[in-house]
RNA sequence: GCUCCCUUCGUCUAGCGGUUAGGACGCGGCCCUCUCAAGGCUGAAACACGAGUUCGAUUCUCGUAGGGAGCGCCA
């Protein structure tokens, strides 16, 4: 059968050559969570191979490539941690290159002159649509011998016109494609820059990559690329065609699925191994596992696992295996990043707790370094005010007494931690006849301003007695102020 | 329009001829509980449709429908 010999296919290749895989984006924009999906594949296949893996800026398009892109590109990879052995080439450094190979396209008859106008060519298509047929090049610049005055001429490569492609693709199984519906594809711009099609056959034979992985909108593009690199005498190499992730809506992914940068995940307090092993997951997968250390990762890896059908992005599943990576990972290791989340809050976190401290207490409530670093706020700062719900609900006349008592009993207390927080509170509430959520939760109010915090005593302990106390104070006079207000 | 690819719960997926079609996210319920979470248990929820092949199809083949991609002097 086709699967098990390309398979076979695939698992020679592996042992009898160095993996080399390469990931080539192009600089017109920033770093896209499809494109890294399709980076951490490669980068997988390659360490899981033992193999090498090269970055590879595509940068052929001067017009739209920008040093700004190539940056957040470099940042990005960085962030989630992919490394490159090889690069970042740039094609750009490579011109002559492609000239050379160019022209021995053309002097072996691979290759033609063509002087078409754009106008022309547009016609063209227009009338192949109307006819019910698959739009291209026609071929006429191919009988032509005299240069056309005034036009630099663009060069197109000859693709034969009979017969057919047939590519082995790891993902995909066998593909065919008569060659009748490739047309002569422009290799060279009028300018004398390459084209992709070309550069990316030049450069993975001249950089020795034994596997391309690539999202599967390219799969119709290599029958044509696979072509050239005959025509050129190159090896062919592996290929591996990955579904698409889709936005939540099925569409395509784009700026209106809010974030496709990488680097806004990192601002949204994600970590890099949650966003890598959310990806992961996506058209891959291992059993019925659903969380890998990066080590599972490159163990267990194999394109044979990588399914065909395009999938879609959801956040919640990424919010949860965030929150189980914030869970799992040694508070140490969360300090840098809830920081930088600090600052973005304009807190000030030296007068407080340790902040390994509070992911200890907070880890379990926040999805995101986000979330842990919004709802700790009062740990550090004081609140503007108590949240009017929660001060009417929990903020009552019949709390005074106890509240008062436990002020006074904390005020003395030594050391100020959590086991002496929480039996000043429970004995305070065995004398007033009262369970220990009866005074908890007016406490929680008083001291974080809002309903929800992790356990009082933990809370309280991490905010500090001087806080605590002013703070219960503050709540002790909005009681006051109520009750005298009622009794008015 | 033409060519190619894809199709299991709402979503991500397991399954590789015979299963009570499994897991995960999300959603509902219960437990735990000083709040909120986390955690545990639990419920609802899927083989797109039609023909074949076969003793037997979610699984193999072919159609249909739906979705996606390509068809540039973009990559």
């Amino acid at each position: 059968m086709d699967w098990v010999r390309i398979a076979f296919h695939f698992n020679e290749l592996s042992k009898t050559m160095k993996v080399k895989t390469r990931f080539a984006p192009s600089p017109t924009g920033f770093l896209h969570i499809g494109g890294v999906r399709t980076a951490l594949f490669c980068w997988l296949f390659a360490r899981h191979h033992g193999g090498q893996f090269v970055l590879r800026i595509e940068d052929t398009d001067r017009e739209r490539s920008t040093q700004e892109s190539i940056d957040a590109i470099l940042e990005g990879m960085t962030w989630v941690g992919l490394d490159w052995d090889e690069g970042p080439y740039y094609q750009t450094e490579r011109f002559d290159r492609y000239r050379a190979l160019a022209d021995q396209l053309l002097e072996q008859g691979d290759a033609y002159h063509c002087y078409c106008s754009p106008d022309e060519l547009d016609a063209m298509r227009a009338e192949q649509v109307a006819a019910g047929q698959n739009p291209g090049y026609d071929g006429r610049c191919r009988q032509r011998t005299e240069p056309v005055a005034g036009v630099s001429p663009v060069i197109r490569f000859k693709t034969p016109a009979a017969g057919e492609v047939v590519i082995d693709d790891a993902v995909r199984g066998q593909v065919v494609y008569a060659n009748s519906e490739i047309d002569d594809l422009v290799i060279m711009r009028g300018d004398g820059t390459p084209t992709y099609h070309f550069s990316v056959v030049v450069d993975d034979a001249d950089m020795a990559i034994t596997h391309v992985i690539r999202g599967d909108d390219h799969l119709n593009n290599t029958a044509r690329q696979v072509h050239i690199i005959a025509a050129l005498g190159f090896e062919r190499p592996a290929y591996a065609h990955l579904p698409m992730i889709l936005g939540e809506d099925g569409a395509r992914l784009s700026k209106r699925h809010g974030a496709v940068n990488v680097l806004e995940y990192r601002e949204q307090g994600f970590l890099p191994e949650a966003v890598l092993n959310y990806l992961v997951r996506l058209g891959w997968s291992h059993g019925d596992q659903e969380i890998f250390t990066r080590e599972e990762m490159v163990r267990l890896f194999e394109l044979d696992g990588v399914n065909a059908s395009a999938s879609r992005f959801s956040p919640e599943k990424l919010t949860w295996l965030n929150q189980q990576y914030i869970l799992q990972t040694p508070d140490a290791e969360l300090v840098e990043g809830l920081l930088e989340q600090y600052r973005r809050l304009d807190v000030d976190t030296a007068d407080g707790p340790q902040l390994s401290a509070v992911i200890a207490a907070f880890h379990e409530r926040a999805a995101t370094l986000r979330e842990l670093a919004a709802s700790s706020v009062y740990v550090f700062h004081d609140f503007a005010e108590i949240e009017p719900k929660a001060a009417k609900k929990h903020l009552r006349g019949v709390v005074r007494q106890p509240m008062a008592d436990i002020r006074e009993a904390l005020a003395d207390l030594q050391p100020w931690a959590e086991e002496g927080i929480q039996s000043t509170i429970q004995a305070v509430a065995d004398q007033h006849e009262l369970g220990f959520g009866k005074l908890g939760q007016p406490l929680r109010v008083a001291v974080t301003g809002g309903g929800v915090s992790p356990p009082i005593d933990v809370t309280m302990a991490l905010i500090g007695r001087d806080r605590c106390l002013a703070r219960i104070d503050a709540a002790l006079s909005v009681i006051d102020k109520r009750v005298a207000a009622a009794g008015r």
